[in-house]
DNA sequence: GCCAACGTTGGC
DNA sequence: GCCAACGTTGGC
């Protein structure tokens, strides 16, 4: 399976907001951004990602699960662009920061830490295991 | 609020 | 097809 990361500003979209949606679960929509949409091509059901906030807070704070393959963004007309849908899983214990990304040498290699400017990114197996870990959830 | 990184656009 | 200009994102 493979594993994902989600960027949001939490004043645009936060996780709380992604938790109210529920298992029904809301599409990711507004990327208009090529490689990020490249991934979410390549994402199927059941895939987990992290969910990322951005910005003033700049952490890992949840595990989301794809709910719905690549299908046309609802928000725009321009046929290029399309999103997957994900649902919350699940918060971590305790949020891990971009800090403490760039503080663990294992992570060194992290999309996350080498292009911040990716809104959609693949997490290796291993990056995964590592970021639960400091989070305190168990790997899934 | 600033600035670096980087993707996109458009002129040639 | 190249490259300069510009816009956007996100960390600081």
């Amino acid at each position: 399976m493979a594993h994902w990361l989600f960027k949001s500003e939490p004043s645009t979209w936060s996780w709380d907001d992604q938790v109210e949606k529920g298992d029904t679960g809301e599409e990711w929509d507004g990327v208009r951004n090529y490689q990020a949409r490249n991934n979410m091509r390549l994402m199927q059901i059941g895939d987990l990602g992290f969910f990322y906030h951005s910005q003033s807070e700049k952490a890992v704070v949840g595990i989301v699960e794809i709910c719905a393959p690549t299908h046309p963004d609802s928000t725009t007309d321009d046929p290029r662009w399309d999103c997957v849908d994900i649902r919350a899983v699940r918060p971590l214990a305790q949020p891990v920061t971009l800090a403490m990304c760039k503080a663990d040498a294992r992570l060194a290699g992290m999309v996350l830490v080498n292009n911040t400017r990716l809104s959609v990114q693949p997490v290796s197996d291993e990056e995964w295991r590592i970021v639960c870990e400091l989070g305190g959830v168990p790997v899934a």
